[in-house]
DNA sequence: CGGATTAATATGTATATACATAATAACCGC
DNA sequence: GCGGTTATTATGTATATACATATTAATCCG
């Protein structure tokens, strides 16, 4: 045995084959480690790492337990929409279909904990020409420059990731039925099932920018577990 | 400056303050170490932490960079469902609407790589008394005991991941359109945009089970950035 | 017995050192 | 200049050791 990944592995075999069975507390690193045959720190790894996963539970002085209810964890990456569609080898297209500085809808607006008006930008984004993504989004015009980037040429998404400093967010999946607006732009019936993405951003003083993000019926977001 | 998570603070603050800009190499471990103040594992580990995170590219004999594009990396917890429904302090309830052995559809029987018959079981959630979930399950007979567990008692999921050892698995989101049994079933009008999550695992010697998981219309799934 | 103090224990982290590995740069003979 | 070999370099990992910290068990004392 040797590394921290084969060692991985073979705890990981134990706790599947009900060696070490669901709930069941096992060996302590420093035992694990003799018998591997490794030194603590390398079992330390391993071992904390599955823990990572969700698959183990450690907490000091009680020791380290195979978890009762395994919560699967997946994850997924979330790539800027233009190097997406590229990466599929089809060309990227923008189209700004809305700016506007308004009062938000009161969901956004206490969201974003802004009363004033925000910048308001409604955009398509095009793969091959054909409508690809629908993106609805509020804006603290505070944090542009004057002049202001033309966001008919870049996305607000990547002149931001590239020009602010972001701290945190929340992400929110789910299903919605297309409006008028969105199911014009994506060319689908209204009613028709998107899916829907729905983020806030948050920067060193507060919320940033607020999104929905509506793909039309076929789109599928994989995700590793 | 002490310990690797305050290291790794600094770290990102340097890249959201620019002084290190996207796509620029950072010096090299043992630079930083040094500045630092602290040993080269614990430099180590802070950039391994932010490499694992997207903030940062490494790649041996080049050195470390600033991602250009760094792309957002979501986790999501997916517990079972019972777990799921009584976390929220609500009852859970379960329907088990259909069981028979049968030939699957051609897309499923395609991903489980089976030709035979397989056992499909439908089944409802219930989350105090109203419908949560319609889950859509194909499942490789042979991988059950004699006599088979009692569905209508437990859900399959959560039989499964206290009895089977599994390895590896595929998960996508998605919206659909609710089809006419769905439709029934959450009590939601035919058409109805839901969302929808797929799910195929494999164990030892293949796939084991594919399950489609539609829920109703309101339904959100939150991720951590 | 009860409550507070103290000891014991497993994980968490930091350290110096050493070697492995991958990728690039330098070199060399032709 | 070209192709192939060799050296160099930064990250990746393994090791022994030491101490920190959280938590539980044991102990003491009124």
């Amino acid at each position: 045995m040797q590394g921290w990944e084969a060692v991985r592995s073979e705890v990981l075999r134990r706790i599947r084959a009900r060696d070490w069975p669901a709930g069941s507390l096992i060996p302590n690193e420093a035992a694990l480690a003799a018998e591997f045959g490794v030194a603590r720190a390398t079992m330390n790894r391993a071992l904390r790492d599955l823990a990572g996963a969700g698959v183990l539970e450690r907490r000091r002085k009680s020791g380290t337990r195979v978890a009762l209810h395994p919560v699967r964890k997946a994850r997924l990456d979330i790539p800027v929409t233009r190097l997406e569609i590229e990466g599929r080898g089809q060309v990227y297209g923008l189209r700004l279909l809305e700016q506007a500085t308004a009062a938000a809808p009161d969901a956004v607006a206490r969201a974003m904990r802004r009363s004033g008006p925000l910048l308001h930008l409604v955009t398509l984004h095009l793969a091959n020409d054909a409508p690809w993504l629908y993106e609805d989004r509020w804006l603290d015009p505070a944090v542009l420059p004057e002049p202001r980037p033309d966001f008919s040429l870049i996305s607000a998404n990547e002149w931001l990731v590239s020009n602010v400093p972001l701290l945190a967010g929340e992400i929110a999946f789910s299903a919605a039925a297309a409006g008028a607006a969105e199911a014009a732009a994506l060319q689908v019936s209204p009613g028709a099932a998107l899916f829907v993405v729905e983020r806030l951003t948050f920067g060193e003083a507060g919320p940033i920018t607020s999104v929905r993000l509506s793909y039309p019926p076929g789109f599928r977001m994989q995700a590793r577990l």
